[in-house]
RNA sequence: GGCGCCAUGGUGCAACGGUUAGCACGGCAGUCUUUCAAGCUGCAAAUCCGGGUUCGAUUCCCGGUGGCGCUACCA
């Protein structure tokens, strides 16, 4: 059998969205899974809408989700002559004739058909044009539309809706190359699908109403036409479908808000698919091995944030750490945290840090902002925690006391930290945990953050013993400041 | 309006004629504990409505309702 080659077609009129991102992520686990190609390609030819700079944005976005591509990205722009000749085609056989109306005119009617309670379709009047009166208008500026069947039905096997029908009578003339000779979708989609071998054309399901119209193109061609595959839609919490008034759609601003790439895919993969079972933790290998377009669902599906922070966090936690520490890197880079030590003799270090951090950590922006003062000295004290551990008047004694103690301990280790501090509590004869909590406050400034005695073997002694001299100095106006 | 598609807890998915309708997210409670997560235990929560077909319907058929999509010289 022949390798089967799909496609991914966004147009640059908008960054990558989570629906493309989800069509583009299930061509590739088909493609990926059957060994076959997968084919990028940029339609591009509303020149109004289609922004070049917006083509680079959508690449980003695929590499961001690692979704690869074998060939291209072709732009529609630059395969004008194919459509061209396409269409040619078409007039010569018959299947398409010469529009001289206008836009103008068309809007017109279609509103006065609207206000008469009639369908909105063209009514085919430059089809009845006699041969002699479209000789009369040649050089006319026009554009040319496919002449639809006046009986029957078009009938198709969707590999997931399954048996589709929709009589042409309900489908218009539609207009394939526009008076300004540049192709509509439906011809160009067809053209493109043709000259790039396209088997299996896997889309969102609001393309579903078109494929009879390509079908009709392929038809008058001789052409056999690819398998389709419908996908439903993504929405919104509101339920329709989702657009940038839900907020972050495009995949780039997941990316800047701390997912990693392979908990989206994952989370993506789940909406309007299933492996057929209760599984829902996938690495991409097995969503590769497990993907089946007979298993995606017909039922529009609500985009859930908050199970997508699920996902990332289960990643963030469970993955191997070495996957997990470039994606920390990077977040670190980016708000200008990172230090190149810790790439190299402090390499340890920063892996233990991570470590440490991540099983509180829901997204890698946590690691700059809760994080934030293992990888740095500067860090303010989170007024929410100030007031709730630093409320006890005996901290201002007891603090100088645990500071003392931990300056004197050797070796510098969990366990002989802990004796340290607990001791100190006894001693008082006050709870371990009132110093605990406190300490937590002065060594990261919150009230929140992973077990003391492991953070502070991992801060080291001497930055421990001056984060509570710190806190001990301000301990003053941070209790006046009440 | 017309046409098409869809319909299981709040959300994402299972169950594809026979289960006490399952899992996960989220919610709630308990447990653990050094804060908070995680983990563990438990709880609440669904087959849109009405007709058929069948010994038996979440599942098949019809009607209704609702949602979404399409209805461009956009893609």
């Amino acid at each position: 059998m022949e390798k089967p080659r799909v496609r991914f077609a966004p147009s640059p009129t908008g960054y990558l969205h989570v629906g493309g991102a989800r069509t583009a992520l299930f061509n590739w686990l088909f493609a990926r899974q059957t060994g076959g190609v997968f084919i990028l390609r940029i339609e591009d030819t509303d020149v109004d809408r289609s922004k070049p700079e917006l083509v680079e944005a959508v690449l980003e976005g695929m590499r961001w989700l690692e979704l690869t591509w074998d060939e291209g990205p072709y732009f529609q722009s630059q395969r004008l002559e194919s459509y061209r000749a396409l269409a040619e085609r078409l007039r010569a056989s018959g299947h398409a004739y010469p529009c001289y109306c206008t836009p103008d005119e068309l809007e017109l009617r279609r509103k006065e058909a609207e206000k008469a309670g009639k369908p909105p379709k063209y009514d085919g009047r430059c089809r009845r044009l006699s041969a002699a009166e479209v000789a009369a208008r040649a050089g006319q500026p026009h554009a040319l539309r496919f002449a639809v069947p006046e009986q029957g039905e078009s009938v198709f096997e969707d590999a997931v809706y399954g048996r589709m029908s929709v009589k042409y009578d309900e489908i218009e003339d539609f207009v394939v190359l526009r008076s300004d000779r540049l192709p509509t979708y439906q011809l160009a989609v067809v053209a493109d699908d043709l000259d790039m071998r396209i088997t299996h054309v896997i889309r969102g399901a609001d393309h579903l109403i078109n494929t009879p119209k390509q079908l009709l193109i392929y038809q008058a061609v001789g052409a056999t036409p690819p398998i389709f595959a419908h996908v439903p839609l993504i929405l919104g919490p509101d339920r329709t479908r989702l657009s940038k008034r839900h907020g972050a759609t495009s995949v780039t601003a997941y990316r800047d808000e701390g997912f990693l790439p392979e908990a989206f895919r994952n989370f993506l993969a789940l909406l309007g698919w299933s492996p057929g079972d209760d599984t829902e933790l996938m690495p991409t290998e097995e969503l590769i091995r497990r993907f089946s377009l007979s298993n995606v669902s017909r039922t529009n599906a609500v985009f859930d944030r908050d199970k997508l922070v699920w996902f990332n966090s289960e990643y963030l936690r469970n993955q191997p750490l070495e996957k997990i520490l470039p994606h920390v890197e990077g977040e670190l880079m980016r708000r200008g945290l990172w230090r190149d030590e810790w790439a190299g003799e402090q390499r340890d270090w920063f892996a233990r840090a991570v470590d440490t951090l991540r099983p509180r950590a829901r997204l890698l922006t946590d690691f700059s902002t809760w994080g934030r003062a293992f990888f740095s000295d500067e860090f303010e004290y989170d007024p929410e925690a100030v007031k709730k551990f630093l409320k006890d008047g005996k901290l201002g004694e007891l603090l100088p006391q645990v500071r003392d103690e931990l300056a004197k301990v050797e070796p510098w280790a969990h366990d002989s930290i802990e004796r340290a501090v607990r001791g100190v509590a006894e001693r008082a004869g006050v709870k371990a945990a009132l110093l605990i909590n406190a300490s937590r406050v002065a060594l990261t400034g919150q009230a929140v953050a992973p077990p003391l005695f492991t953070t502070m073997e991992l801060l080291g002694q001497t930055r421990v013993v001056s984060r509570l001299q710190r806190l001990v100095n301000s301990l003053p106006s941070l209790a006046m400041s009440d």
